[in-house]
RNA sequence: GAGGGUAUAGCUCAGCUGGUAGAGCACCUGCUUGACGUGCAGGGGGUCAUAGGUUCGAGUCCUAUUAUCCUCACCA
C-alpha cells in the first residue's frame, strides 16, 4: 500500500525521520550467524576532542556503502567501531581545557586528570558518534570500544608482555626525537619537515697541542656545548694527520679527540664534523661507534641546563645567538653563510624537535616486519590501489624499531617496573610488582604507549582478544579496511605485524585506500588555514546523501579529491530526480497498488528495453563494487536513473498511462518494479532518499536496506527487444535534433513518414513519434518519397517530414552532401581497417565482425543519402 | 638523494581487460509537455603534456623528456 510523497524533497526532515526509524529497528545488529558468511570491516577509530572533518565524511561513505551493499547481497556485516586514541592530541586538549581554570597536571595528579579524561570521553565521543550518524553511518554503535576501556587494554598488557618474552621489546638509551612544547616523545613518523632558511657558522677548533686548528661548519652553534669529538673521514688524506690529536672545545674548554668515521663525507663542506651525541642522531651513532661520553646540554623544554652557567635557562634559540657572539668574540667564527635546511617539526604543534637522548621503550621491528612483508608480496593482503603495496614494502623493508614510549598520562600505562634499590626490571600483566631479588615494592614506568601500540590491535581485541570468543573466530581476520592514504605507516602496517604476529593470520584482506579531501584551491584543508569544510554545514544544507553521493562519485581510489560545492549541488539536484520521478509514479498509481513481485506477461517492446538494461546494470554494478569501483558504479546508476529511467522511460509510459487498460497496467507494473531496481541499486550510495522512497512505495514497512541487492538474471535478459526499440531511439533523436536545427517550435506538430525495412518495429513506436518527436501522424511503408519533406537518415529507416513552408532547398541539399561526406569518410575509415590484411588476420574475431556490421550499415546509410539528394535535385 | 602520483573540453574530474573520447558545472539555442526550471530538448567545444617504441590498432602498455604535486631519507 503506498504512501503519499510530500510535494517538495527535504533531506534534512527526510534524513532525520529514517535515521530514527532504523534505529527503533535496530537493523545494525550483527552477530555470529553461521547460517551466513561474515562481512567485517575495520573503521579507523576518529579520536573524541576532534569534530567530524571531510576526511571522516570520505571513511565513512565508502565503508558504510560496502557495508549495506554486502549486507544486501546476504552477508553478515559487522563493523569494528570504536573512538578515540590514547593520544598526544586528546592529552594537550585536556591540558589547555585546565588551563582555563588555572590547572596544570601536577595540581591535579595522574588519578585525578584521567578522570577528567574519562569525561571528555563521555562528552565528546557520543557528539563524534551522533555526527557520524548524521552521514549515514549504518555502523552498530553499540559495539563501540574505546583503545582505552578493560577489554583493550587487556589486550595490550598481554601484547607487551609477549613482546618482552621473545625479547621483541627493549628499553635503551635511544636518540628520540623530542617536542619541547608537548614534553614527550615522538616517533619518526610524526614528525615533519618544514625546509626553513638558517645559517651555515663556520668555526675553528684549536688542536690542544697549538699545532693550527680545524675549521668546520654547523647550523646549531648552540650544540657545541654537548661535543665530545671532532670528525673525519679516514679516507681524507688532509686531515689523517689529525686522527688521534684533541682540540679544544671553545667558550667551554673541554678537550676532546679527533676521530675517524666514515659517516663523514668528505665532499661536503669542510669534511669537518663536530660530533654531539647527545643531540643528533647520526653522531649519537658516531659516539657508540667510538666510545663518546654522551653530554645532554638541555632541559626537557630546551633550555640549557645548570652545567654551564653562563648559559644556563637560556632558551636554546637564545643561548644559540649568545654562543655566536662569544664565538665571535673568542675570534673562533671563521664567517656565516646563509643556508636552507630541513628542520623536523612536531606534527601536532608545529615546535621544533629537539634529537634529545633519553630511555625508551623500542619495538625490534626486523623480525616482525617479515610475515608482514610476506603477507603483502603473496597477495595474501591486497591493497587497492596496487601501487600502494609498493609504498607499504618501501617502508616496511627499511622499518627502524619503533619508539613506543609516551610521556604522557593518557594512555595504556607501559606495565613495566623497575626496582629502585637493586634496579630490577619486572614486566608483567599485574597493576603491581614485587621486586623478586630483594623483595622490596617496585615503580611502575610512568609513560605511556604510543597510541598506535594500542591501535594495531584493533582488528582482534575489539573482538575480545587475548579470549577465544565465538566473535573473534568468526569475524576475524577481516574482510576489509577503509583507509587514507597517509595512514599506511602509522596504522596499516602495524596492524598488519600485529595480525600476523598474534593470530598468524592476516588482519584483513583488502585495504581499500582513498585519498585526502582537499579544498576547492587543491589545498589541504587544515585548521591553521581555516579552509577545512564542515561536513555538518553541508549535510544541513545539501542532505547527507547528496554528500555521500558526492563523495563517492566521480572519484577513483587512491587520488585526491577537491570538495566542490557545485557537485554536491548536482547530487543533490539528483536526489531531487528521483524523489520526483517517484512522485510522478505514484500519482499514477491507483490507491491499493502494491509493489508487484513479478513482472506481467504482457510487456511491451520498450518495457523489455528498460528492464533489460536494468537488468544489465545490476551486472556491473555488482561486478564493480567487488572490484571496489565505487565511483564507477555510482556514475552507471546515476545514469542509468536520470538518462534511461527518467528521460526516457517515464516519458515513454505517459501516452499509455493516457490510454489505459492493459498497456497502461503493464507500464505501471514496470515503472514500480524498475524503480524497485533503482532503489536497491542506489540504496547503498544514497541509503536515506532510497530508504524513504522505498517506505513510501512499498508500504509493508520492511526496511530497504535489508531487501536483496539486485543480481543479474538471464531472464530478463532481451538482447533483440532492446536493440529495437533503440531504433525507435535514433529516429526520435534525429527528428528532435533536426526539428532544433531549422528552429520549428514542439508546439509546431507534423505528418511524418518512415520509410523502413523493420515495419513492425517502427509500428510499435507510433505513440511515442507522436508524443516524443511531435508527429501529427505517423505513416511507415516499405517505400515513399513525399515531395518537399525534409529527410532524415538512421541506420534502419529513412523519415521525411513536410515541413513545405520552411524548407529550403539549396539549405537541404546542402546539408544532405555534408551528411554524405561524413557518411563516406566513416566507410573509408572503416573499410581501410578491413583492408588491412593484418587486422583481419589478428584482430579477435568479434572485433572484425563489428567493424563489417558497422561497415555495412554505414553504406546503406549512405545510400539513403544518396537516394534522397537524386530525389531532391 | 630514493620512490611515487598527476598531466584528457573553459573549470572539476571519469574512462574497467588496448578497438576512432565521457560526465557535472559553465557557455549558446529553443521549450509555461499535466514528476521535476534543483527541469526538458538540441548544440558548440578536446592532435587525450612532448618525443620515440611495442601493436593490425595506443588516452589506455613500454622508454625518455618537460611541468606539477606528494612521500621517505637527509650532510654537520
Amino acid at each position: 500500500m503506498k504512501k503519499e510523497l510530500e510535494k517538495l524533497y527535504e533531506p534534512k526532515q527526510v534524513e532525520d525521520r529514517i535515521y530514527k526509524y532504523w534505529t527503533d529497528g535496530n537493523y545494525f545488529h550483527a552477530e555470529v550467524n553461521p547460517n551466513k558468511k561474515p562481512y567485517t570491516i575495520v573503521i579507523p577509530p576518529p579520536n573524541i576532542t576532534g569534530q567530524l572533518h571531510m576526511g571522516h565524511a570520505l571513511d565513512e561513505t565508502l565503508q558504510d556503502i560496502l557495508i549495506r551493499y554486502k549486507r544486501m547481497s546476504g552477508y553478515e556485516t559487522l563493523w569494528l567501531p570504536g573512538t578515540d586514541h590514547a593520544s598526544i592530541a586528546t592529552e594537550a586538549k585536556i591540558v589547555s581545557e585546565m588551563k582555563k581554570e588555572g590547572l596544570t597536571k601536577d595540581d591535579l595528579g595522574r588519578e585525578g586528570f584521567l578522570e577528567r579524561a574519562w569525561a571528555w570521553k563521555e562528552k565528546y565521543g557520543s557528539t563524534i558518534i551522533s555526527q557520524l550518524k548524521k552521514l549515514g553511518s549504518s555502523c552498530d554503535w553499540e559495539r563501540e570500544r574505546f583503545t582505552m576501556d578493560e577489554g583493550c587494554s587487556k589486550a595490550v598488557k598481554e601484547v607487551f608482555v609477549k613482546y618482552y618474552e621473545k625479547g621483541l621489546i627493549y628499553r635503551g638509551e635511544r636518540i628520540i626525537n623530542w617536542c619541547p612544547h608537548c614534553l614527550t616523545s615522538i616517533s619518526n613518523a610524526e614528525v615533519e619537515y618544514e625546509e626553513q632558511a638558517g645559517h651555515f657558522w663556520h668555526l675553528r677548533y684549536p688542536l690542544t697541542d697549538g699545532s693550527g686548528w680545524l675549521e668546520l661548519a654547523t647550523t646549531r652553534p648552540e650544540t657545541l656545548l654537548g661535543d665530545t669529538a671532532v670528525a673525519v673521514n679516514p679516507k681524507d688524506e688532509r686531515y689523517k694527520k689529525y686522527v688521534g690529536k684533541t682540540v679544544t672545545l671553545p667558550l667551554v674548554g673541554r678537550e676532546i679527540p679527533v676521530v675517524a668515521d666514515s659517516y663523514v663525507d668528505m665532499e661536503f663542506g669542510t669534511g669537518v664534523v663536530k660530533i654531539t651525541p647527545a643531540h643528533d642522531p647520526n653522531d649519537f651513532e658516531v659516539g657508540l661507534r667510538h666510545n663518546l661520553p654522551v653530554i645532554n646540554v638541555m632541559t626537557d623544554d630546551a633550555k640549557i641546563t645548570e652545567d654551564y652557567p653562563k648559559y644556563a635557562g637560556m632558551d636554546r634559540f637564545e643561548a644559540r645567538k649568545a654562543i655566536v657572539e662569544d664565538l665571535e668574540a673568542g675570534g673562533f667564527l671563521v664567517r656565516v653563510e646563509d643556508y636552507s635546511h630541513n628542520v623536523g617539526t612536531c606534527y601536532r604543534c608545529g615546535t621544533t624537535i629537539e634529537p634529545r637522548v633519553s630511555l625508551q621503550w623500542f619495538v625490534k621491528m626486523a623480525e616482525l616486519a617479515k610475515p608482514a612483508i610476506e603477507a603483502v608480496k603473496s597477495g595474501d593482503i591486497k591493497f587497492v590501489p596496487e601501487r600502494f603495496e609498493k609504498n607499504y614494502l618501501n617502508w616496511m623493508e627499511d622499518i627502524r624499531d619503533w619508539c613506543v614510549s609516551r610521556q604522557l598520562w593518557w594512555g595504556h600505562r607501559i606495565p613495566a617496573f623497575y626496582c629502585d634499590d637493586c634496579g630490577e626490571t619486572v614486566v608483567t600483566k599485574e597493576d603491581s610488582a614485587v621486586c623478586p631479588k630483594c623483595g622490596k615494592p617496585m615503580r611502575q614506568d610512568p609513560d605511556t604507549l604510543d597510541t598506535w601500540f594500542s591501535s594495531a590491535l584493533w582488528p582482534f581485541s575489539t573482538l575480545g582478544w587475548p579470549d577465544k570468543t565465538p566473535e573473534l573466530e568468526y569475524f576475524y581476520p577481516t574482510s576489509t579496511l577503509v583507509t587514507g592514504w597517509d595512514i599506511i605507516t602509522f596504522w596499516v602496517s602495524r596492524m598488519i605485524v600485529a595480525g600476523m604476529e598474534f593470530m598468524h593470520e592476516r588482519p584483513f584482506e583488502t585495504v581499500l585506500l582513498h585519498g585526502l579531501m582537499r579544498d576547492p584551491n587543491g589545498l589541504k584543508m587544515s585548521k591553521s588555514l581555516g579552509n577545512g569544510i564542515d561536513p555538518l554545514v553541508v549535510i544541513d544544507q545539501y542532505g547527507a546523501d547528496a554528500l555521500r553521493f558526492m563523495v563517492a562519485s566521480g572519484n577513483s581510489p587512491g587520488n585526491d579529491m577537491r570538495y566542490s560545492e557545485e557537485r554536491v549541488k548536482a547530487c543533490r539536484n539528483f536526489a531531487n530526480k528521483l524523489w520526483n520521478a517517484t512522485r510522478f509514479i505514484m500519482m499514477n498509481l491507483p490507491e491499493d497498488f502494491a509493489v508487484p513481485e513479478k513482472l506481467p506477461e504482457n510487456l511491451a517492446l520498450e518495457d523489455k528495453w528498460v528492464v533489460s538494461k536494468l537488468n544489465t546494470l545490476a551486472k556491473e554494478v555488482n561486478e564493480n563494487l567487488e572490484k571496489f569501483e565505487i565511483g564507477v558504479a555510482a556514475q552507471k546508476v546515476y545514469d542509468f536513473i536520470w538518462d534511461v529511467y527518467c528521460d526516457w522511460y517515464i516519458e515513454l509510459t505517459k501516452p499509455r498511462i493516457n490510454a489505459g487498460g492493459e498497456t497502461a497496467e503493464a507500464a505501471q507494473a514496470v515503472l514500480v518494479w524498475a524503480m524497485a531496481g533503482i532503489l536497491k541499486l542506489l540504496h547503498p550510495f544514497m541509503p536515506f532518499i532510497t530508504e524513504e522512497i522505498w517506505q513510501a512505495l512499498d508500504g509493508t514497512g520492511k526496511p530497504l536496506m535489508l531487501e536483496a541487492f539486485p543480481v543479474y538474471d538471464e531472464k530478463l535478459c532481451y538482447p533483440e527487444e532492446e536493440a529495437d526499440f533503440e531504433k525507435i531511439i535514433e529516429a526520435i533523436k534525429a527528428i528532435r535534433n533536426r526539428r532544433a536545427e531549422m528552429n520549428v517550435p514542439p508546439s509546431k506538430k507534423a505528418e511524418l513518414f518512415i520509410e523502413t525495412a523493420e515495419k513492425e518495429v517502427f509500428e510499435k513506436g507510433v505513440m511515442f513519434f507522436e508524443r516524443l518527436a511531435s508527429a501529427s501522424s505517423v505513416e511507415i511503408s516499405d517505400k515513399c518519397e513525399p515531395a518537399d519533406a525534409v529527410t532524415i537518415v538512421t541506420g534502419a529507416a529513412r523519415l521525411f517530414i513536410p515541413l513545405a513552408e520552411i524548407i529550403d532547398r539549396d539549405k537541404e541539399l546542402a546539408r544532405l552532401n555534408k551528411e554524405k561526406a561524413t557518411a563516406e569518410k566513416d566507410i573509408a575509415v572503416i573499410s581501410g581497417k578491413l583492408d588491412n590484411a593484418g587486422f583481419v588476420s589478428k584482430a579477435p574475431a568479434q572485433v572484425v565482425e563489428a567493424e563489417r556490421q558497422k561497415l555495412a550499415l554505414a553504406k546503406e546509410k549512405l545510400a539513403k543519402i544518396e537516394q534522397s539528394i537524386a530525389s531532391l535535385g
